[in-house]
Formats: C-alpha cells, structure tokens, sequence
DNA sequence: GAGTGGAATCGAACACTGTACGAGATCCCC
DNA sequence: GGGGATCTCGTACAGTGTTCGATTCCACTC
C-alpha cells in the first residue's frame, strides 16, 4: 500500500500520465488531504509535534515568522528533516491551518433556537481566528478540505438543515454566515498586525487615520462618532450588530 | 517641506524621538499614506507607472510572484532603482493596493433604492476582486488608507446614511456588508488558485473532493445536490442569495 | 553477535528573496 | 563650467525553500 521507496515528492499520477510518462509536465490538484500520510511508527518525532510546533510558531511570530530552519531548530532537529514528514512548507501550512480548526468547539444544536446555535459558533470562529491571526492569511489562500475544517462544516450545515432549509440553501445559508464571519474578523487582523509591528500607539495611530480621512466629510464624521470609544469595544458591538442582520436575513428566507 | 536629504528609510519621528534620538529604538505605525511622497518631477519614470507595472505583474503572476527584481527587469531598470520611490516592498504593496480599488467603479445613490445601490456596489466588489486575485491576500495583512480605498468607503457610507441609518449604526451597516463581500470572495480565490495551480483538471479535483468529504454523510449530500451544476454558477447564486439575506436584515434593523 | 535494509537525519549547495550601501551618472540652475 | 540635487545601479549580506547524497540509526533475520 505504502511504497516507501518513492518520496513525498512523487506526486500522484493521473491514468494520463501513466501513459504517456515524461510528456505530459502539467501538474494537478494537491493537497495533503488527498496523500497517504507516512506512518507515524516512531514514538518521539512524528508529524504531530512539528505541526504542533509550527503552530506554536506562527502564534508565536506570524506566518512570515515561520522559516524551516527556525522550526527546525524549535525542535532541536535539522531543518531539512522536516521533508522527511512533509513534503513542502504549503503543505505544512495546509496541516497547521486544519489543526487551527481541530481547535473550535463544535456547537451543540440542541435544546436551542438554531439562531442561538449558529450565533455561538459565530462568534467561536471569531475568536478563533483572532487568536490565531496568521490563519486569516491563509484562508484565500488554500482551500480548507482538512478533516477538522470539513467535521465543523459538517456540523454547520446540518444546524442549518435541522433549522429548515432545503437543497441547495442550505449550503447557501452556511456559506453565507462563515463568509460574514470571515469578512468582518480578515480586516481586523490587519489592524492588530499594524498595531504590533509598529509598536502599539494610540496617538500616532490616531493621527495617521486622521490625516488619512481628512477632506473626507463621511469619514471624519464616523471617526468623530466612536472617537471616545473603546476599539475593540467598537468591533465587537459591530459583530454582534452585523451578525443578527445575516441571521434575520436568513430567518426571513426561511419562511416563504 | 520635503527634505530631500533624508531618504525614504528615515521614518518620521515623534516629539519623543527627536529629544532623545537614537536612544528610542521603538518603531510606530508607518504607512505610505502618512509621509509625503517622493515629487514626480521626472516626465519618465515615475511612482505610478512603477505601481502600475507591479498591479501588472500581480495580475500576471500572483503575490509571490512579484519580487524586486522581476519587477526592475519588467520596468528595465535595477531592481534598487525601486527604492528611490518606494520605502520598502510592503509600501509597494500599500500603493499597489490603493490602485487596485481605484479600479471600483463607485455606485451613484440617484433614482435607485439603497438595495440597488449597494446591491451594485457590492457585485463590483466581488468582480474586482476576482480580477486581481492577489488583492485577497493583502486584505488580512494591511489596512487600506489609500485615498481609493477610502473615496469608495464615503460613497458606501452616504448611501447607508441616505437610506436612514444613524450614527454608529451607519458604520455598522457598512462593515457588515464590506465583511459579507469579502468573506464570500476570498474563499472563491483560494479555490481558483488551487485550480490555476494545479492545472485544472475537474475529474481528479472532484475526486480529490470526494475523497476528503467521504465519511461526512452531511458533506456528501451537499456535493451531491451541486454535482451537475456549474460551480461558477452555483457562487455567483450563493453570492446573490447571501447578498439578499444581508440587505433584508440590515432593511430590518432600519425600520424599527 | 553479525549482517542487512529500510527509516530517519542532516550538511552542503543552489537559486532566489528583500534591501543597505556607496559609488557613479545625469540633470538643471547659477 | 561648477556645483548641488536627483536618480541609477552593482555589489554584498543575511535569509529563504528545497534538492541531493552521504551518513547514522535501529529493528530484524540468520
């Protein structure tokens, strides 16, 4: 089943291929999910600790943060061992990214309105997300076809189904409410990453937007409204705020 | 005003900085739109005919695809000569950034419903973004001060105050929609890459596909109901009906 | 215990990246 | 023509992902 003569690198041919070997340099659809792993037989080094690790760090220092050699010497190996367990530094990231998803707690849709089930999971995302911002980089990135991203779509849907939609709406709704969820939470990882790499100040960050908007009425007036505001504060309210727009919305495509 | 002795690397410096220069090693928050930029004197070469080559070959190549040197070669300069007009590669990417909204065509709030309005807006955002698919991945990654930028994020504002929508709530309404936009959007361009990647073959990605869904009856029914049916359709459906449930819940929120 | 073969590690090398630096070229104005 | 500002660019450096081949390690058989 497992050859282990052929490398990682080996990837998986088509009959068309096969048939006309060396010809055809074109190549296809590749995703780790659709590989057989290696066997993890040895109990020390596996791929689970250097996914662990790659996650530690990219929360750590970022997804520009993340060099092979830095993740090597994280675990006190070379860092072209790491081939060994992966095939490249996409894939790792397609391995770290399912992991971030392995992290959100599934939302249970009993004994609740399917709002309240859908809200809560809204909201787990977002969390999620803006604790691990480097995923926000990789979500136009790569597909997510990762068996923890494909486990909470799963479940997703079926709250969506249970609550009454039929067909193709079904997914429509549940694409429709992540799509929000991502929207709303991508933009705000900018903010944070601005506000880390350039050492956290209010006021220069103020006076940067300030100037940025001047001689835009519309906008210094927005600025003005939540100029005593709390930021996050701000951020949140507009979640929840945007958030119960798409479910009334969605609610009210549900009646007819 | 514009001191040509200092390059473009000499950050601009607080009141503290200039008191005790060379003690503060802190950074702070530093975008191409907060220092004035190099003057286009010189009829030739130029910032913007820069930025245009670089949109050029963002387009033509993707974000990795653009490096320094590629982009001196396509402009037939050394890669350094760059660096006179722009600070480093990220402020590049600021400016490239900005162009790429400058592309929108802005929506006209006249003789229509706000629905109409937005609704307009909103397809064009989506459009544009899937004409420069590299604008996705800058979205997480820098906020967008750009005049573009921020001249469509007025437009969209008066629209949502026209319809009467009032303080906070305006820029509420307005996030919610942007984050729909490009929640639904940015998905779409991970999944184009994949396919431009790969060499898109729809029989071993459908089967990738499969394989990775198999085991999630849930998933399975859902690839099921859209099995025969074109995937560029079924998006732009899902994209109007999400888009629909958005504007019905924020028309919710204006009436009471 | 010796031998063997696959599993796993890793050093060296390659091509490429962003960009700092400083020497040179080019231009315009007095 | 002199001089100063504007602009170009070759070189160099530290870092990147990845390949390749040699080396070590370990479990197993004879």
């Amino acid at each position: 089943m497992f050859d282990s003569t052929r490398t990682l690198y080996d990837k998986p041919r088509t009959v068309c291929d096969c048939l006309y070997p060396g010809e055809v340099t074109g190549k296809q659809f590749t995703s780790v999910w659709t590989r057989d792993p290696r066997p993890a037989k040895s109990p020390g080094r596996s791929r689970d600790e250097i996914v662990r690790a790659a996650v530690e760090l990219l929360d750590a220092e970022g997804l520009e943060g993340l060099s092979m050699r830095k993740l090597g010497a994280r675990l006190g190996t070379g860092a072209t061992s790491i081939y060994w367990y992966v095939a490249n530094k996409d894939e790792l990231l397609e391995l770290a990214y399912d992991d971030f998803w392995g992290e959100i707690t599934l939302p249970e849709p009993t004994a609740q309105t399917w709002q309240q089930t859908v809200a809560a999971a809204a909201h787990g995302m977002r969390r999620l997300i803006l604790r691990h911002p480097w995923s926000g980089e990789l979500i136009g990135r790569m597909p997510s076809l990762g068996p923890n991203a494909l486990a909470f779509a799963a479940v997703l849907r079926r709250t969506f189904k249970l609550a009454g939609f039929a067909g193709l709406e079904i997914d429509y709704a549940n694409t429709t409410l992540t799509a929000y969820v991502f929207g709303m939470t991508i933009p705000e990882l900018a903010w944070n990453k601005s506000k880390a790499d350039g050492g956290y100040d209010p006021d220069t960050m103020r006076e940067a937007v300030t100037k940025a908007t001047a001689g835009i009425p519309e906008l210094t007036e927005s600025i003005h409204n939540s100029w005593d505001l709390d930021p996050d504060q701000v951020r949140e309210m507009a979640f929840s705020f945007g958030l119960g727009a798409v479910l009334d919305g969605l609610e009210a495509r549900l009646v007819t």
